[in-house]
DNA sequence: ATAAACCCTTGAGCTACATCAAGGGTCAAG
DNA sequence: CTTGACCCTTGATGTAGCTCAAGGGTTTAT
């Protein structure tokens, strides 16, 4: 048992999702297991793992399982593309995340701007203030 | 033809979606027009507009529909529940929002620091900067 | 040495979110 | 008064991202 790799359950584990999801990435080319044992179990090395922890990052904040292997191919296709191609990549990246930043704040200060209004006791809510506000604004952003 | 109603297509490119999107988001009770022509119609007041650009908004950062939907009916469901309850989902989306963010953040901090490393020139990416930081970081977050 | 707890593969099934196709009305411009 | 751009409905299909079931090996603890 090589103590630098972990089978597939140990993984899952460590990376919250089922060794289901973890198979499928395999499939999807996302995320293989450097090696196998004997009988043919995965075993994943730490790299493996932290490849899986990238991933789980990146799905978290919205990105797309194709979007993440492109990012992750960039290390696979390196000579196929110049710097400048590699860059543009993670640029358009960050700037995605920008705009999902703004868009996030913009929601949350509208929440907020419900939340802070509401007494939040324990009558009916018939006279609340935030669904009051809500109806009053449309329901909107 | 009622100036403040409009039909699904001018409403489609308001909001960047397709027709049979807003039919199906209708479908689902998500949006639903306030009222019909007499042949049969939709036409969607300024207040549904609104609606479908609270609905696109909370798309963009991540929400589900059943997750929107759960916020626009706050307003419908009013008498079933206390204020504390309702104040409860809209701080609960907030906490929601604000942990994205954070990744969010992370996640631009490590893409920043690769696009900083990199001369983003038109030589081939075999000693790109930021693969190779990726390969040594085993693409971590 | 056997039962529990793992692991494997293949392939079907499921949910969310659309998207398209068929067949057919409506309306404004020329 | 017809042509083209709209609109309608019903119902099938598609994609992403899993999830499960069947049938069967492997490891480990007792």
């Amino acid at each position: 048992m090589n103590t630098t790799s972990n089978k597939i359950g140990h993984v899952a584990k460590a990376l919250g999702v089922s060794v289901d999801t973890l198979r499928f990435y395999e499939r999807e080319g996302l995320l293989v297991p450097s090696l196998r044992s004997e009988a043919g179990y995965r075993l994943y090395s730490a790299q493996d793992v932290q490849r899986g922890h990238f991933i789980m990052h990146a799905k978290a904040v919205g990105f797309s399982l194709a979007e993440i292997a492109q990012l992750l191919d960039l290390e696979v296709t390196r000579d196929a593309q110049t710097c400048h191609d590699v860059k543009q990549v993670v640029d358009d990246k960050i700037q995605e995340i920008e705009s999902k930043i703004l868009d996030l704040r913009k929601m949350k200060q509208s929440l907020k701007g419900l939340s802070d209004a509401c007494c939040g006791g324990e009558e009916s809510a018939i006279h609340c203030t935030i669904l009051d506000t809500l109806a009053e604004r449309g329901n909107h952003a």
